[in-house]
DNA sequence: TAACCGATTAGCT
DNA sequence: GCTAATCGGTTAA
């Protein structure tokens, strides 16, 4: 069983390979980010805020916000309570209810239902009202599914993606090897 | 109370 | 690679 309770960025790697699944799709995390409370970058940094509240709540519940006014963005909470320690759940494989996926994204290819933070939550259907729920409570709407084996997969790491603040710190993680990356890794 | 701007995406050059 | 779309939370005054 994964250990929540250490810092994102312990968690964040740990986090490849789980499932979070929705009521009718789900997909294989393949890349995620993390954001501390000491971090620039994090939206938990100047402190609980209506909008990020849920990041200073328990671990192993699901932080959901807006972004550029159009897209939701969905996080694992970690750490200890009141902490604000986050992994952005950036990109998925495509598991089950694909169909479903295909028809909510509106695309035609595979590896556009997933592979990027905003893509993942139209395809999962994950939106605002699922900010803070328990991701581990099976009666839950959107749920976090432990892979019957640790990952074997090689895990690459690079700067994070979109921020202007501590892009310095090398705290994104992916399966090298998957195709559904929100995009490459450098190097 | 007003202005700013973002943990993005899609579409076009 | 570049930019429009789009809007509420956050910040500054």
């Amino acid at each position: 069983m994964i250990d929540l309770s250490g810092s994102a960025v312990d968690v964040a790697p740990e986090l490849l390979g789980w499932t979070l699944a929705g009521d009718d799709a789900s997909g294989r995390i393949v890349e995620t980010e993390a954001y501390e409370p000491d971090d620039p970058a994090s939206h938990s940094h100047r402190g609980p805020t209506a909008r990020n509240r849920a990041m200073f709540g328990p671990p192993g519940h699901l932080y959901v916000y807006r972004i550029y006014g159009m897209h939701w963005c969905a996080n694992v909470v970690v750490g200890p309570v009141g902490r604000g320690s986050a992994v952005l759940v950036r990109a998925v494989e495509p598991v089950a209810g694909t169909a479903t996926m295909y028809r909510r994204r509106g695309v035609e290819r595979l590896d556009a239902l997933g592979s990027g933070p905003g893509k993942l939550c139209q395809a999962l259907g994950i939106t605002g009202e699922h900010n803070g729920i328990d991701l581990f409570d099976p009666a839950s709407p959107v749920r976090l599914v432990a892979p019957p084996e640790p990952a074997a997969a090689p895990v690459v790491s690079g700067p994070r993606i979109g921020i202007s603040k501590a892009v310095d710190r090398r705290w994104r993680f992916g399966l090298a090897d998957s195709p559904h990356l929100s995009r490459r890794f450098p190097g």
